[in-house]
DNA sequence: CTAGGGTTAG
């Protein structure tokens, strides 16, 4: 259905007139067109990503489409479904407003929650978080400014991580369209609600200028920040003074905006005492420090309460200097303020000056109170003072709080932090009144302590949970590998209509990142941009981090950029997401960059040239790393012998093993581990099973590696009975890998029947399925044994394709057995698998060779030269003086070939004579 | 009857 809107005449002119008043133009699209556009039953079931319809809205240039977020009560944040930004900090008004191909949308949030109906535009700027609330008085209903992703052609086209993550989240349908097709994300849409739109569109009318936005979106939101308690008291305060302001917690944390704070100031002449204080406060609490000292600068008349806001909340921005000067000149010094200069310091990490404070402060004549003791405690155990925390004890007693409620509970954390948790479970049950943080510190006692089932039981039985309490849950499910669980209480929490903070988010995206699932990641990273926390660090490192896991290291890129105030930890994600996908360049660059590398940065970066197999940059690298003066540590090393052991060089790793005995590392499971495999590499088996055998804690991939070092050095037997020795103690599983090295054993002693033995235990025993390789391993066995057909038989046998080394291994033996029929079927079915593998053709050539069957060998010849393959010669080397020289056969390519091929004469004629 | 300081997780 086509539906024609003109925007520039008829009905819409009244718009323009109305918007024209506040600077800019807004178009007004009624409920009615809408709900002709989705008439109700059309929709109500359907899937998502349908196309629903074609609308076409205006002409060519004022083009705008945009379909909504989110549904009253419904989905993951309710109450305030489709809401972006609500409650966050990342408010930032994107300079690409006055972009002319950027339009965005006011969307009217009632209508917006209860169906899917908005406009949009033709392109959408790729930070689409934005989201200012604005209350527009005459219509009297919200509306915010919602940016969200692209479509061309019908093909949806997310800009940013953001936008497309939004659509995830699954609490509101976001976008879509190049100007005629409309494709809606949510499954249904309730009928019969109005819905009002508004849209201005750039190319075509004049916008709003930033500073008004700025202004709008900055007002706005340190309202909403305020406590419900803060705005109560601003509304009563306003309406005292005869103003009405509509404010309904139930419906909106949004009371109000600049607009009527400004009208507040213009005609009533500005607030009274508390008002402001309410203002600073909330200027605070939004992060405009400079706009709260401004307030409080301005204001009329203080009291002790506008000194102590003013102090804690230079504190809490780390303006410790400013804040101690304030505190000088505060003519009101009380209880609170003292207290507020005390946990000052200790949220600044400066714990002792705290104590210092609370000295002066009983000096000074002045009784702590019960807030005053749970920050004096928080300072020693930040201190890990326990015998100052100890005579505190003494002196709550004295003043009287040791039965109030959160001195306890501090007092059950500083034993916890003390490793009394005995005392800690004792005072939990001799407080006589527990509030929720008594119970999610006890919680935290059993999570501590690693007592999970109990823990949880606790969990379950608790009388009132709060977000920590669900967040202490989930990061250690998350922590625990088991992201499934994180991931179920995670749901039950939303659920039950608790919001994620940022700690939750950062478990959980973890423990979705550990899940490599893209789609739940991205749903999860929808519920942040929501929640407005997509900037911050500390969540950023793990969104890149599971970004990249799942391929995605170009959008784990925008969210590095995305990110307010990016740590070292936010890097070496980033460089650790490269690396993961190959892109060691960006990596590279991007360690070049990092203002402060820290250990990290170095193993993270090492770590990197290992998986993508420049084990020679490794040790560069690790030059480069100690020539900075950062000290290597296991995982360090580890890296470094494992490139060692690639590299085959034992001059390299014995060196290294020097230096990890000079540094005094311990001798972890990884560091063991790494040597034995690299001393086995290397081919000095001796010092292999020496390093094994004084390995004081071994793992499966120790075991693993020592069973493969002696297989592959033709220790097979040794080999074996090394994992006889492992399966009988049964401390460590074996793994796939293990089987691999058992089975390679087995094949190279020629012991079919073990060999079938330990295959067919596999599964059985270990439940662990047996995959190409070991399938491989077996086919070999059989074919050199000489059972050429049990061994084709095999290959047929298998549950699914077949390695092309399989058929290989049989084409060998065939060689061997000198079977040219079957050696023919073999060589058809590798080139089947790989067209590029030489050795198939050289086999049956040297088959029909040795079978004197020339026209053959030469149509062999003339197939390989066909399809351009080379024969892969064998290939040696030899590392003298830190250089790797290597060396085929006849090969004269060498700078010094003459010279060797010299001395080589001469050493054989010495063999000879001797 | 409204305004300032605090405890739990990461």
């Amino acid at each position: 259905m086509d539906l024609e809107i003109p925007i520039t005449s008829g009905k819409s002119q009244g718009s323009g007139e109305y918007f024209a008043r506040f600077g800019y133009v807004l178009v007004h699209v009624l409920t009615g067109l809408i709900m002709e556009t989705f008439p109700s039953q059309s929709h109500r079931g359907r899937l998502r990503n349908e196309t629903v319809t074609t609308v076409t809205f205006g002409d060519s240039t004022t083009r705008n489409i945009a379909i909504g977020c989110g549904r009253k009560n419904q989905g993951l944040f309710r109450g305030s479904a489709g809401l972006l930004g609500l409650g966050g900090k990342s408010l930032s008004f994107p300079s690409q407003i006055n972009s002319p191909s950027f339009s965005y949308c006011l969307v009217d949030r009632y209508a917006t929650s209860a169906s899917t109906l908005e406009f949009g535009s033709l392109a959408i700027p790729s930070d689409a978080i934005t989201v200012p609330l604005l209350r527009n008085s005459k219509m009297d209903t919200f509306y915010y400014l919602g940016l969200t992703g692209i479509s061309v052609g019908g093909q949806m086209l997310p800009i940013s991580p953001s936008a497309f993550a939004l659509d995830q989240s699954g609490d509101g349908g976001v976008i879509v369209d190049s100007g005629t097709t409309v494709t809606r994300f949510r499954p249904e849409v309730p009928p019969g609600i109005p819905s009002v739109a508004f849209l201005f569109d750039t190319k075509t009318l004049e916008l709003p200028d930033n500073n008004y936005f700025t202004k709008v979106a900055e007002n706005v939101f340190c309202l909403s920040f305020a406590t419900t308690s803060q705005r109560t008291s601003i509304i009563g305060n306003t309406q005292q003074q005869g103003m009405r302001v509509s404010f309904d917690v139930g419906r909106s944390l949004i009371g109000f905006t600049v607009v009527e704070v400004d009208k507040i100031f213009e005609e009533f002449g500005g607030f009274n005492l508390v008002a402001w204080n309410c203002m600073i406060s909330a200027k605070f609490q939004d992060g405009n420090v400079y706009e709260g000292c401004r307030l409080f600068d301005e204001m009329p008349e203080r009291n002790e309460v506008s000194w102590s806001t003013l102090v804690s909340g230079l504190m809490r921005y780390g303006k410790v200097e400013e804040s101690v000067l304030y505190f000088k000149k505060n003519p009101f010094r009380d209880v609170v303020s003292w207290t507020a200069m005390i946990n000052g310091f200790v949220k600044n990490g400066l714990n002792f000056d705290g104590l210092m404070v609370f000295r002066k402060m009983l000096n000074c004549g002045i009784s702590p109170n019960a807030v005053t003791f749970t920050s004096v405690i928080k300072a020693c155990i930040g201190l890990s003072d326990f015998d100052c925390g100890r005579s505190l004890l003494g002196l709550i007693v004295r003043y009287g709080f040791e039965h109030n409620v959160s001195v306890c509970n501090s007092i059950i954390t500083l034993s916890l932090r003390m490793g009394e948790t005995e005392v800690a479970r004792r005072v939990f049950d001799e407080m006589e009144v527990r509030d929720v943080v008594s119970w999610t510190t006890i919680l935290d006692v059993y999570v501590e302590i690693g007592e999970l089932k109990e823990a949880r039981r606790i969990f379950e039985t608790m009388p009132e949970k709060n977000e920590v309490s669900w967040s202490t849950m989930i990061a250690r499910y998350s922590q625990n590998d088991d992201a499934e669980e994180a991931l179920k209480l995670y749901n039950q929490m939303v659920l039950e209509g608790f919001k994620p903070n940022l700690s939750c988010f950062s478990s959980i995206i973890s423990a979705s990142a550990s899940l490599v699932d893209l789609k739940l990641g991205m749903n999860i990273h929808g519920h942040m941009i929501k929640s407005g926390m997509e900037r911050e660090v500390f969540i950023g490192s793990p969104l890149i981090d599971m970004y990249s896991k799942c391929g995605k290291d170009e959008d784990g890129r925008r969210v590095f950029d995305f990110i307010s105030e990016k740590n070292v930890v936010s890097w070496n994600s980033m460089i650790s997401g490269y690396s993961l996908n190959g892109q060691l360049e960006e990596a590279e660059e991007l360690f070049e960059q990092l203002p402060k590398r820290n250990i990290v940065s170095w193993n993270t970066m090492i770590s990197g040239y290992i998986q993508n197999e420049y084990c020679e940059k490794v040790l560069e690298v690790f030059s480069q790393m100690l020539l900075s003066g950062e000290n290597p540590n296991g995982f360090t090393f580890s890296s470094v012998l494992s490139a060692c052991a690639s590299l085959a060089s034992l001059e390299k790793g014995k060196d290294i093993h020097g230096k990890i005995i000079k540094l005094g590392i311990h001798y972890g499971v990884f560091i063991g581990t790494a040597l034995t495999d690299m001393y086995a590499k290397s081919g000095d088996i001796k010092s292999s099973r020496k390093v094994f055998k004084r390995m004081q804690e071994k793992n499966e991939v120790s075991w693993t590696a020592m069973i493969q070092a002696l297989a592959e050095n033709g220790f097979a037997e040794e080999a074996l009975n090394l994992f006889e020795e492992m399966e009988r103690r049964s401390a460590v599983a074996p793994t796939e890998l293990t089987f691999s090295a058992v089975l390679f054993a087995c094949s190279h002693c020629g012991f079919v029947d073990k060999a079938f033995r330990h295959f067919e235990s596999m599964e059985r025993v270990y439940g662990i399925k047996p995959k190409g390789r070991h399938y491989t391993c077996l086919v070999d066995l059989l074919a050199r044994s000489g059972c050429l057909t049990e061994a084709e038989e095999l290959i047929k046998a298998m549950p699914f394709q077949p390695e092309t080394n399989a058929w290989a291994s049989l084409l060998s033996a065939c060689s061997t057995y000198n079977n040219e029929e079957m050696a023919e079927r073999t060589a058809w079915k590798l080139w089947e698998l790989s067209t590029e593998n030489s050795a198939g053709y050289v086999l049956l050539s040297n088959i029909y060779a040795s079978a004197g069957r020339w026209k053959d060998v030469s149509s062999v010849r003339k197939l390989m030269k066909g399809r351009n393959l080379k024969k892969i010669g064998g290939c040696s080397w030899i590392e003298v003086r830190n250089q790797v020289h290597s060396f085929y056969s006849e090969d004269g390519n060498h700078l010094r070939s003459a010279e060797i091929y010299g001395i080589l004469e001469i050493l054989m004629f010495e063999m000879v004579i001797v």
